[in-house]
DNA sequence: TTGAGGGGTGAATCCGACG
DNA sequence: GCGTCGGATTCACCCCTCA
């Protein structure tokens, strides 16, 4: 859980983003989430420091150097945030069509592997008041990990399942913008940051990417989103940010969040981690009897429970399966559930706690209810 | 009108779309569109959970080196479009998380001028099999100008407002993938082209930047949507393909196009805005009563008229909907009558004003025949 | 004719624990 | 690090069959 590295967790670092994680420990971080400064160079005038206009002398060539300089900040702070990322770890970056497209160019030239670029599509907001483009009314983040070949990176995938209806959630998201009592304001009521984000988006971020204690940094911590996100959600975080004022404004706005408890951050927990059963264990206590035949729930194959946990099944279909006699090796395939159950259908895969069924009172189950009552009693235990 | 360059119009160019493009003529098309390869990298096959195989996009011409051979390429195509761009015409390119963000770094390169970056949200994407990320449920487009100081493009606001229950389209366009009648397929009922983009996408693109009469090229034609859209919206087209196959089958398919009449794409092009009706002027003028009832066409929901012009629908389903006595509020939804329709259904937004029908004479008629029938009133002053 | 149900399919960077 | 193999994983829509 990363408590490890001497990290400064849970706090705001004020100071340049890049000199900052430059100064941190390498691979120490789980998760980086990046609202960068969108390029406003690119509009008006370009003017020199004694502000004379710079004129026509070669437009794409001032426009590549507006470019240029952007560039070189973005590839200098997503090389930094990747030397302190885990090899396990992943990137979140959020921007808009003036700036999203270098970013994600630039990530994939350092290495970065994309996995899924998500549209926050904003309920409200601000119309075209000229009529004259579509109104602009999404914003992109780019979802990441470190590289293309790290073995693993998290996705809570039940989790944001639950979260869409227990419809896989997609890449685009309907939240609206940060406003009303969200929205930080100074004592004047003005609002203290011009382009704070909504606690649902980070929300959603971190509870599909990030697990309860991990660590994530953001290098442009702003209002303090993810800090006040992080915390609720039982995550660490890290803000760097470089301007004093929004530190303390972020600072204060964490201070007053209130973590979730425990038990309602661990509400949901995936299929994937629930413990391994043998097939064995459900014969070895009886739930199952060596000799008795399994079929797939169109009863188009069948195969016989050996006392050893393997099935064995006829080489080619049969609709009735047993009547072979007790213990006859007639010449079939035999293995695990899952492997005679791809044999059978002629897959190179299949899951055999779904595919094959037992015959009790005269209903066909799933052999799958037995494991899943073993995995209630270890619970109970 | 562009019928002076001797243009190939609405013709198909067999070859590479690069130097075809180098051979005609600078400044001389309208609008370019154009479906560049995506460099998908796919890894081996992907089973569906009932084993069933993906049937990827593993043709030849998707495959690069490597980013910058794919750079190379976007460079070119990308330049060589630009020169036959009039001053003022513009270029859609569509593309994927997996190139887009190349593409439109390399645009903003050469000196082309964003204008939107807009979203098709797919309403049946293909979901994600294996539970590690989120369902891939969007492509971008982006939409710009051939360059920043370029006086005019092409938008035709008011015909897109029309489009979008006159309010101002938005970024995110929801669109179905294209399937059923319209993919063209095969004499062996096999897709003739792997990723044929859907009429509605281009219907919008070229309803919304172009006129009719205008000249607009395709550099990757495949199946030809690009020509058979323009053709019925009375544009001109040119297409580049390199694959004979797929120039045939393009060529055909748009030989059996009808296009639209005159009169018909003059009044889509010349529609006004037409005046907003809120739902509550069809119960102040009396053409519906508070307290009545309304359904979906086939009966499966119901919602009963307030007096303010909201409605009210029960929880659950309720087939027949009346008999709470008159102003009950019997814990319901409540809201207009977009946001019940959604509200009833569970679905993200809904037009009530055809979704919800009333009963006249017997018969189940959809509440947009009022607003029809006041508009005509108004229109009549 | 209509409805219920099964099968097919779409631009896809789609596994990971354990030995 | 690599091979093995257990076993987890799908939504909307269209077309067809059959009752």
């Amino acid at each position: 859980m990363s408590r490890d590295k001497n990290l400064p967790l849970d706090q705001i670092l004020v100071g340049d983003c890049i000199d900052l994680m430059n100064r941190l420990p390498e691979r120490s971080v789980d998760l980086v989430f990046a609202d960068p400064p969108y390029n406003l160079q690119l509009g008006g005038d370009l003017l020199r420091p004694n502000n004379s206009r710079v004129d026509g002398v070669d437009d794409a060539w001032d426009r590549f150097d507006d470019f240029a300089s952007y560039d070189k900040f973005t590839r200098e702070w997503l090389s930094a945030a990747r030397r302190i990322l885990k090899d396990d770890g992943a990137l979140w970056v959020i921007g808009s069509y003036h700036n999203i497209f270098r970013v994600g160019s630039i990530l994939q030239d350092l290495g970065y592997w994309m996995l899924n670029d998500v549209i926050w599509r904003k309920t409200n907001p601000m119309p075209n008041f000229r009529g004259r483009r579509f109104t602009n009314a999404h914003e992109t983040l780019i979802w990441c990990a470190r590289s293309k070949e790290q073995k693993r990176y998290t996705f809570n995938y039940e989790a944001m399942k639950a979260l869409n209806e227990d419809q896989q959630m997609r890449s685009d998201w309907l939240l609206p913008l940060c406003t009303g009592s969200e929205r930080l304001k100074d004592s004047a009521g003005k609002k203290v940051h011009p382009t704070q984000k909504p606690e649902a988006l980070l929300y959603r971020v971190l509870l599909a990417s990030t697990n309860p204690g991990e660590v994530v940094l953001d290098p442009f911590f702003g209002s303090g989103t993810t800090g006040a996100v992080a915390r609720a959600l039982g995550r660490r975080y890290i803000g760097l940010e470089r301007d004093l004022a929004y530190a303390e404004a972020a600072q204060n706005r964490i201070a007053a969040v209130k973590p979730m408890t425990e038990a309602d951050i661990v509400a949901l927990r995936a299929k994937r981690t629930e413990p391994r059963v043998p097939f064995g264990t459900l014969v070895e206590r009886g739930l199952l009897k060596p000799g008795e035949v399994l079929f797939d729930e169109r009863r188009r194959w069948s195969a016989r429970i050996r006392a050893d946990g393997t099935l064995i099944a006829p080489l080619g279909r049969d609709l009735e399966g047993g009547r072979d006699g007790d213990g006859s090796q007639d010449g079939g395939v035999v293995g695990s559930i899952h492997s005679v159950g791809a044999a059978v259908q002629g897959a190179q895969a299949c899951n055999g706690w779904t595919f094959w069924h037992v015959t009790r009172d005269g209903m066909s189950l799933p052999i799958d209810i037995f494991r899943q009552q073993i995995r209630a009693e270890l619970a109970g235990e």
